[in-house]
RNA sequence: GGGCUUGUAGAUCAGGGGAAGAUCGUUACGUUCGCAACGUAAAGGCCGCGGGUUCAAUUCCCGCCGAGUCCA
């Protein structure tokens, strides 16, 4: 990053010099002329633990109000924050920045922002450093970024770097802080495809806040380069901030960690429910946490190796071994660990995450089982519930958390019982392989332990102990996630799909949709704005393209008698692009042409019923199911539709057949649809995120439709009552992950045929049977049994048969040096009835079977005694001989063997060369 | 979205191309005044569903359905 980039009036007028680090070598502003380090870690120790570094104490709330009216104060907007889950992006799961709230649409320039400038304090999930939390004192999943934004675009500017540095300065200054004590570090900064200038802001050690100056985006032609990537400028330029209000809060107070500082009453509540004295007030007590945080700020510890490093420095700084230090340490980290986890586990549960096998929902698990295993180490007889619940006591400024604490806490117990049963499945299994180790006196590899992890969620630590109880030794090394990652091969990247004629679109006009306006026209026409292989672009059209789960219109095209099929309809920025079918000698329409187009209506109505039926199960399962549904995708068919929604057990039949009464009823009612372009920022606070169920819309203006209760941003067609949408008829559910159930179901038309072909079914079925539908059941039971004691019976008969015809076949043995023999044809036997009759002789120890039969093709089945088997004789080999003569294969094991054949007429030979070899085994 | 594991008796699981097993539970009988315990015996299986390969599939292959789990 050049020089001049930082070069701003602010520091020079406000006497700031600029100098390079005498540790790190990068360069910072400073007032104080002795300095020498730029402030940061590890350049430079925290000194605020102890000392805090302004002039009062801050608890969240005071720091948060502080901020929000100290930038209000200076012409900024305060706007509500945005849910942790970031619904509105597909590129990221979890709000990780206050500015993710912006991207990508505010970012580049399509959608104007709330406000401008705009201040805001936005919950932040940050999963990455999720080992370090509670033991480094300053780590922490969950925080609040507190920012002040601004959007400039080439036509206007609010303000750039010397506005930003004079409010951040002004800030600190007004919290009092000394001014010497302040360092602007310059640090380059880049993440996402986009780049720009960055100032750290340090105080007393700490970094409190990030001032980011973005005005270049990725580019490969880029002449500008920043770790590795070329960029180029922006037309807009982003003035990005994030101020740490926990850190700030920290400093504020300077206490011992950052955890002490933001949730001092769970904290020892905790502490007092598992017997730890946490006397912060105990000098040497808090000397050895405040140390703890002081040195890990110089340090990575997300490496166990570090961890040791760490902990050998602490105690060697308060004259102590690491051992008694990590008996000091150890719970105290995890009841931070417990406290920071359960409260990010509150935003992300009150923000609507349902705990999944995959996604957002595994992050929200990976979150819980963590915890739910420290509570478990230090047996904390509390749910995890209840912690969430002081949390949620604790943070009165988000009311919509309280609301949600009845699903939470159902959410829970679900998660801690399969957790459990998870655990309990894992140890017996641990233990099974354990004791085959133990047999042959190995360890358990490491592999297995990974195994173990990888397809049963095992924590290794848990492997370890179940094969301690049974007295086996496992390898666990330090680097066990690191090799479990090893193993997952990396993902391969899908190339972006290349929008053909891309340029030749971005020059058309936005195309007029008469669609919303006119929904029940079906004629229209246009004039051709371009053609481009099969693809027509026009003025204006009726067709409606494909979005939001609803599939494209089908139509046709008129021009001077030639019709045109139109097989697919697509929308890129605005532009609606109709694909027509075989356009043979493209000269037939031109640029300029009128055409008259027409819209497939079956289509049309039956999509439309389909998509409106969607919003009225969406409406009639938040009432049977709750609140927390949130629609995780739907997609509409002609004769059917789908709506995936997140919920966290399976729906049952009952709750299915409740919405579709529901669903029905409203479709009764004959309500209206309303359906209204907003301003999208005047939607989103009118009617919140709930808007965006079916994803996020991008343009300054979106369609809001209100069905029922149900209020989302839609772009689709849609019926203008309820009641046209005709009946709905619930097809099925499916549990399409774990957290997210899929409904299908029929509306109108389709439905009555679904419901004629379900009766048909029933109908057909009864036929067969000869009793009318409502018997079904309890005839079809009925059959199930008695055919199930038929094959009983049947078997039973097989076996006394097979015994009769024992005592005849034992008659007729030919004996061979003291064995017995009995080759047979027995006709009509089955394969079964052979192997019963050839067992039971060859109960008898000195007689050998050899039967055949000539059903469906040739059945052999041959048993020897024991004391035919150690004279030498093998039918395994005999019957494999045999049934190549009949035309197939088989074999088996000495004393047992089957096979068989297509050529029944050379069973007598098959039978003559069998017990030729047979007397050839016993004599040898 | 990608990977791995898994579906066998009411429950927990073993087995594995050639006659479906164990333990617990259930029932009956024996012992007992009765119960527990013990002994003896029995009942209980579309080996998840549908295709394929094979003389032969619960077993191998493919698809579907269900369950579990790791990763992005």
């Amino acid at each position: 990053m050049l020089e001049e980039e930082y070069q701003i009036d602010f520091f020079s007028d406000n006497g700031f010099i600029r100098k390079q680090c005498s540790e790190c070598g990068s360069f910072f502003w400073t007032r104080e002329m002795e300095r020498s380090t730029c402030g940061d870690a590890p350049c430079d120790p925290y000194s605020f633990i102890g000392r805090p570094v302004f002039k009062e104490k801050f608890e969240l709330a005071e720091m948060r109000e502080f901020y929000l009216s100290y930038f209000e104060e200076n012409g900024h907007t305060r706007i509500d924050r945005y849910p942790v889950v970031a619904r509105w992006r597909d590129d990221i799961y979890l709000t990780i920045a206050s500015i993710a709230d912006f991207q990508p649409f505010v970012t580049s320039g399509q959608v104007p922002p709330p406000a401008n400038p705009l201040t805001i304090s936005q919950p932040c999930i940050r999963l990455s450093d999720l080992d370090a939390v509670g033991k480094s004192g300053r780590h922490l999943t969950t925080f609040e970024m507190m920012a002040h934004h601004v959007f400039n675009t080439k036509d206007e500017e609010i303000y750039w770097k010397e506005r930003t540095m004079e409010l951040c300065d002004g800030f600190l200054n007004s919290l009092g802080v000394d001014p010497m004590a302040v360092t602007y570090k310059e640090e380059p900064w880049a993440g996402g495809g986009n780049a720009g200038a960055c100032v750290e802001v340090l105080v007393g050690g700490l970094e409190v806040a990030t001032l980011v100056f973005m005005n270049l985006q990725r580019s490969k032609t880029g002449d500008i380069t920043i770790k590795g990537d070329t960029y180029s400028k922006m037309d807009n330029y982003i003035v990005d901030t994030g101020y740490g209000l926990e850190r700030l809060v920290w400093a504020s107070k300077g206490s011992p960690t950052i955890y002490d500082a933001i949730f001092p009453n769970i904290v020892s509540e905790l502490m007092d429910l598992v017997g730890i004295e946490h006397e912060l007030d105990d000098s040497r007590y808090s000397d050895i946490l405040a140390q703890n945080a002081r040195l890990s700020g110089l340090m990575d510890i997300s490496e166990k190796a570090n961890l040791f490093e760490l902990r050998k420095q602490v105690a060697s700084t308060i004259g102590t071994t690491v051992e008694q230090l990590s008996e000091i340490m150890e719970p105290v980290e995890n009841i931070y660990a417990i406290t920071d986890h359960s409260r990010c586990l509150t935003f992300m549960l009150g923000d609507g995450i349902i705990p999944s096998n995959v996604k957002a929902g595994y992050l929200a698990r990976l979150v819980i089982r963590r915890t739910l295993r420290m509570m478990k180490e230090l047996d904390i007889k509390i749910s995890l519930s209840e912690i969430i619940r002081m949390h949620i006591k604790d943070l009165p400024e988000y009311p919509e958390f309280a609301k949600k604490f009845d699903v939470i806490e159902d959410i829970l117990d679900n998660e801690d019982k399969k957790f459990t049963e998870t655990l309990q499945r894992g140890r017996k299994m641990i233990q099974k392989l354990a004791k085959h180790h133990k047999k042959s006196g190995e360890k358990i590899p490491l592999e297995t332990l990974i195994d173990m992890y990888d397809s049963h969620g095992i924590p290794p630590e848990i492997s370890k102990d179940a094969a301690a109880e049974v007295g086996v030794e496992v390898d666990l090394p330090d680097n066990f996630y690191s090799l479990v990652a090893e193993k997952h091969s990396q993902a391969v990247e899908k190339d972006e799909k290349e929008l053909p004629y891309a340029e030749r679109i971005s020059k058309l006009p936005a195309t007029k949709r008469l669609f919303y306006d006119e929904p029940n026209r079906m004629e229209f026409e246009a004039i051709v704005l371009d053609i481009f292989d099969k693809h027509v672009v026009l003025d204006s059209t009726l067709l409606y393209p494909e979005g939001g789960g609803q599939p494209a219109d089908h139509g046709t095209f008129t021009v001077e008698n030639e019709v045109l099929k139109v097989v697919d309809v697509q929308m890129y920025n605005g532009v609606v692009v109709h694909t027509v079918e075989d356009l043979e000698d493209e000269l037939h329409i031109r640029k300029g042409d009128m055409v008259f187009g027409e819209v497939d209506e079956d289509r049309r109505v039956a999509i439309t019923r389909h998509h409106t039926a969607t919003h009225i199960i969406n409406d009639a399962a938040r009432v049977v199911l709750g609140d927390h549904i949130w629609q995780a995708g739907a997609q509409k068919f002609i004769d059917r539709a789908r709506l995936d929604i997140s919920h966290y057990k399976r729906i049952t039949s009952e709750e299915l057949d409740h919405i579709e009464m529901l669903a029905n009823q409203t479709v009764m009612q004959n309500r209206r649809i309303l359906s209204e372009w907003m301003d999208r920022t005047e939607a989103e606070q009118k009617y919140g995120f709930g808007l965006y169920q079916g994803g996020v819309p991008p343009g300054k203006r979106i369609r809001v439709l209100q069905v029922g209760n149900d209020i989302e941003a839609c772009a689709g067609t849609h019926c203008t009552h309820t009641g046209p949408v005709g009946p709905i008829k619930i097809l099925k559910s499916e549990r399409v992950q774990d957290g997210v159930e899929r409904i299908e179901y029929a509306a109108g038309e389709a439905a009555v045929r679904a419901m004629q072909q379900t009766g048909s079914l029933l109908d057909r079925s009864a036929d067969i049977l000869s009793v009318s539908p409502e018997h079904l059941p309890s005839t079809i039971n009925r059959f199930f049994v008695e055919w199930k004691a038929l094959k009983k019976e049947n078997e039973k008969l097989k076996e006394e048969l097979a015994r009769a015809r024992v005592h005849q076949l034992i008659e007729d043995a030919i004996d061979v040096e003291g064995i017995r023999i009995v080759p047979c044809s027995i006709p009509n036997a089955d394969s079964d009835e052979l192997t019963k009759i050839a067992g039971e002789l060859a109960e008898q120890t000195d007689m050998v079977a050899l039967l055949v039969s000539d059903v469906d093709g040739v059945k052999i089945v041959a048993a020897a005694g024991k004391d035919a088997v150690s004279k030498g004789v093998d039918v395994g080999k005999i019957v494999k001989d045999m049934s190549n003569t009949v035309g197939g294969g088989g074999g088996g094991r000495a004393n047992m063997a089957r096979g068989g054949g297509s050529d029944p007429s050379r069973i007598p030979d098959a039978l003559n060369s069998g017990q030729q070899m047979l007397k050839e085994q016993i004599r040898s």
